[in-house]
DNA sequence: CTCGTATAGTTGCATAATGCAACTGGAAAA
DNA sequence: TTTTCCAGTTGCATTATGCAACTATACGAG
């Protein structure tokens, strides 16, 4: 098998894989947690995040091509175009926000200064956890890969 | 400000740049899911993943450096070498599991034919969602920066 | 003991991705 | 009408990744 066809089968069979060739390369999850930060335009994305501006210019690009983001030029004002998350980007806020608290406790070690709190309450979001149906919190080794015709038949067994 | 400069500012203040600094890499994050579903030796990583053998031989050295993977050779087989998940390894899950759902959801599109499940139930696991501190989901637009000084001071305000 | 094979890499070279600085083109502002 | 702003593009240098062949050590069979 040639590696196209491996990573067509990994990207077929494996979500991991699949949003990997979406969100996979450098950059692209910084320029998406930019537009989360409610940025908008590329000269923000470059001056924020101090990317090469070819980089920034393909990755935008990119991230457009995906349906990760919308680009939609000023009406006001012809030399400004906005870069706005679309739903299926705002889908991935999970994915940045596990990988935020795990880079805040394991690598930069301090929460930073700023924290996500609800709007509401105003206390911090709760960490990431993977849960059950029913919420229970889950680890590693409470998980387990079953064929999907098997799913809930625990009790319903012939 | 350089480039350097530039990214070690975004290390420090962001847990996303800071996470993807140990894990940003190609590849790093399918060794890792590897990991997770219990592949130990570098030639099973190999074939799995299809991955080039000198990035592999790369990528498993840097994540033992950043203490994601434990690196142990078999005392029966002197050829061998397994490659454990640390606790900082083992915590990057809901990360992956967030990942693959999402990767699920809006890119292969297709559920796999194999399921996560909890091993006692047998039902599948619930979706990540972000959530409030009292596990009331939160979508985007109800989440906000504040200050650490600010926190929880809604209702104690002088 | 020695020969074949398994395991975990390494090496050299080719290709692709990223980074940098300078430049372009069109539109607003002075 | 000249200057500045914005969103890129271009050419060239550096770095990362991919590929195939090779090495080194250790088992295991005979």
């Amino acid at each position: 098998m040639t590696r196209a066809e491996h990573l067509k089968q990994l990207f077929s069979e494996c979500g991991i894989a699949a949003a990997l060739e979406v969100v996979g390369e450098r950059w692209s999850f910084l320029i998406l947690r930019g537009a989360f930060n409610r940025l908008q335009h590329f000269e923000e994305f470059q001056s924020t995040l101090g990317i090469a501006r070819n980089i920034l210019s393909n990755r935008l690009a990119r991230l457009v091509e995906h349906g990760m983001l919308r680009r939609e030029p000023d009406p006001a004002d012809r030399r400004k175009v906005a870069y706005h998350l679309t739903e299926k980007g705002r889908e991935l806020l999970p994915v940045l926000i596990a990988l935020r608290q795990w880079g805040e406790r394991w690598v930069s070690g301090v929460p930073s200064n700023a924290v996500l709190v609800d709007r509401y309450s105003r206390r911090p979001i709760a960490p990431m956890t993977v849960q059950a149906a029913d919420g229970r919190p889950l680890s590693m080794d409470e998980l387990e890969w079953i064929d999907r015709k098997e799913v809930g038949l625990k009790d319903a067994a012939a």
